[in-house]
DNA sequence: CTAGAAAATGAAAACGATTTTCAGAAGCTA
DNA sequence: TAGCTTCTGAAAATCGTTTTCATTTTCTAG
């Protein structure tokens, strides 16, 4: 579903408001590539909307988060991030330790064997996550 | 090897001093069920040894970390946790959302498909997180 | 065995990311 | 459009973690 639709729904099925500023994170989240800190979303939004406040970032990525437009993620480094939630597939995350560099991919063959272990363990899993961390071709090229 | 011996010897080769206080966390951390987070070893130090401060169980924690008898975990609560570290088994999780309960696993086909996936994408792997979150057995019968 | 340099301790303060507060502004419903 | 509710932005509070600093302890060298 376009995520524009799936947030108004949700806004207006919780009784919340839509404003511009939800209007203008939104638009600025979707557009530009992904895993976005409040921090840098904020940074970025300040250029063109100096008015829009930290807090007000903050809590619209929640809020996207909360109506399912969003996932939260953390890579260690002390800041959560969010990415624009594209439909129902799942992915993971490669990370280079050096650049910051984070690819995704997809592993249908790791997911089942997740199911298999929780079976063992009378396990009903609700979601995961899977990172890997090191060092990306061009990092570890430059390494020698 | 013995995680004190590997400690002490961790200790003196950086020139670095023995304290009641090192042994004293040591011990309590080693024989407890692990998982620990500062906090939580904190208060259950403090029960005997009222004296050893908060910003001391942290420091050796963190110490433990450095010379390889404890690993970092962080299972998204905001908290960093710790646990020993036994040999070189590599292990994950499996998180109950519930009640807490933390159970380890290994799944070596795992690790041999992320290898793939790391190769694929020309990336070398240095280490990796996987964590399994959904409901215990006990949790999810409760939950009926 | 002891003096003295170096490191460790504990309490409190600082820190950084996140979250909350609050008064005024804006959105929505009747 | 009135009026209730939610939202906003700035600032303050919070939470876990880390650092500071004066004092104590360890340990080496004499």
């Amino acid at each position: 579903m376009d995520p524009i639709k799936q947030f108004n729904e949700y806004v207006s099925r919780k009784g919340l408001k839509n404003t511009n500023q939800r209007m203008i994170i939104l638009e600025t989240f979707l557009a530009s590539e992904s895993h976005f800190s409040t921090e840098e979303l904020y940074l970025k939004l300040r250029e063109e909307y100096p008015k829009i406040g930290y807090a007000t970032v903050h809590r619209t990525l929640k809020l996207f988060a909360e109506c399912g437009i969003a996932a939260e993620r953390n890579f260690g480094d002390g800041q959560t991030r969010f990415e624009p939630v594209h439909g129902e597939e799942h992915h993971d995350h490669l990370v280079c330790t050096s650049c910051g560099l984070i690819i995704e991919f997809e592993e249908p063959q790791i997911e089942k064997l997740q199911e298999s272990v929780a079976a063992t363990h009378q396990f009903t899993i609700e979601n995961h996550r899977l990172e890997l961390y090191g060092l990306c071709a061009a990092c570890a090229a430059a390494d020698q």
